[in-house]
RNA sequence: AUCUCACUCCA
């Protein structure tokens, strides 16, 4: 069993969804008796798959109950990170609360999974409460628990915030890494702040925390807003000096400031390039490159990158057709506009 | 053998 956990986690994190449940069937059907760990892989597994799974979720909890099986932290932060997910805040609340009710004592992954998620939905007041009950309980918070507290604070536009707890997280004897940064750059950035922004940026460097490449996203991600173009390239060119390479996102990051009138020309060209280097495109790619060209005044490339993403395989999202409906509204093309509207609900997509 | 934090796309 332990063999078969180990190749189911392979599955997950291969994203092979369909294979690891597929094969958790087998196993049963084998007479072997899945684990605790071997449920947890496959809790994460529904969690990260599309689709309802959420009650499969319930059932495979009640299967683990059912053998006798007791929920560990492992168990706890995937299920409510699988909430969070699809955005099933009260069940988190509820699943919560019900691990306290059947006696279970939370620990930091699971109040850590539970700020994240209400962090992520916005609900600031909610993720600080998270803190203060941790607190409360004598649990101790850990670097993640300030990182998540930090990002709660930026994504809500409270950037000062953020930066007075990234200044005082190292008295608690946790130091800021990347990812406090990468947070409140960000923050800066979303706010217009790009001086402060870059200020950060150069402070984190020169106390001895190194870039990775989600802060030169951000910091590409900022300045590709404000045309700075000359300085991206600058940003560029330190990533390559420091040996980190630019990922999907640093493309995709490209690809948006190219969307500007005059830029058309760019937008081909870069993701070329981005093939050229072995970069495959995902479904944000596609949805960038529709919504750059939009903002170029391209709608029929809009609408010619969209056939381009079906014949790739990529399953066209609300996003998608948000962005290609903008591209072409642009042009006055109501026909088309309904066409597109008409695919959209083909494809089982409400306008919203 | 398994979990929780930051970066890109429409609005």
């Amino acid at each position: 069993i332990r063999s078969y956990t180990t190749l189911l986690h392979a599955y997950a994190r291969a994203c092979n969804y369909n294979k690891a449940i597929s094969l958790f069937e087998e196993i049963k059907q084998k007479g072997l008796s899945p684990t605790l760990v071997t449920y947890n892989v496959m809790l994460d597994v529904y969690g990260r798959k599309g689709g309802r799974s959420w009650d499969k979720i319930l059932s495979l909890l009640d299967e683990m109950r059912n053998n006798g099986l007791e929920v560990d932290e492992f168990t706890c932060s995937t299920v409510i990170s699988a909430c969070g997910r699809r955005g099933l805040l009260d069940e988190a609340t509820k699943f919560f609360n019900q691990l306290k009710s059947r006696g279970y004592v939370p620990g930091i992954v699971t109040y850590n999974s539970l700020l994240q998620i209400y962090g992520k939905a916005g609900n600031y007041p909610l993720a600080l409460s998270v803190f203060k009950e941790l607190e409360e309980n004598n649990c101790t918070p850990d670097s993640i628990t300030y990182n998540e507290i930090v990002a709660t604070y930026a994504r809500a536009g409270f950037y000062e915030e953020g930066a007075k707890v990234l200044d005082s997280m190292a008295t608690k004897g946790i130091m800021p890494n990347s990812i406090t940064y990468t947070s409140v750059i960000n923050a800066y950035g979303k706010a217009g702040k790009e001086d402060e922004a870059l200020f950060l940026f150069h402070r984190m460097k020169k106390l001895g925390c190194v870039p990775n490449v989600c802060t030169y996203n951000t910091i590409l991600g900022m300045l590709g807003k404000k045309s700075r173009s000359k300085e991206m390239l600058d940003i560029l060119l330190e990533m390559k000096s420091n040996g980190c390479s630019p990922n999907r996102v640093t493309w995709n990051t490209v690809l948006a400031m190219c969307g500007k009138r005059g830029m058309e020309k760019f937008v081909g060209r870069v993701f070329e390039e981005m093939k050229n280097c072995g970069v495959g495109p995902d479904r944000d790619t596609f949805n960038t490159l529709i919504a750059a060209y939009g903002r170029c005044g391209s709608g029929a490339h809009a609408l010619q990158i969209y056939d381009e993403m079906v014949k790739a395989g990529f399953s066209p999202c609300l996003t998608t057709y948000n962005a290609l409906l903008n591209a072409i509204a642009r042009k006055g093309d109501w026909g088309a506009a309904e066409s597109v509207i008409l695919d959209m609900r083909n494809n089982g997509f409400k306008p919203n």
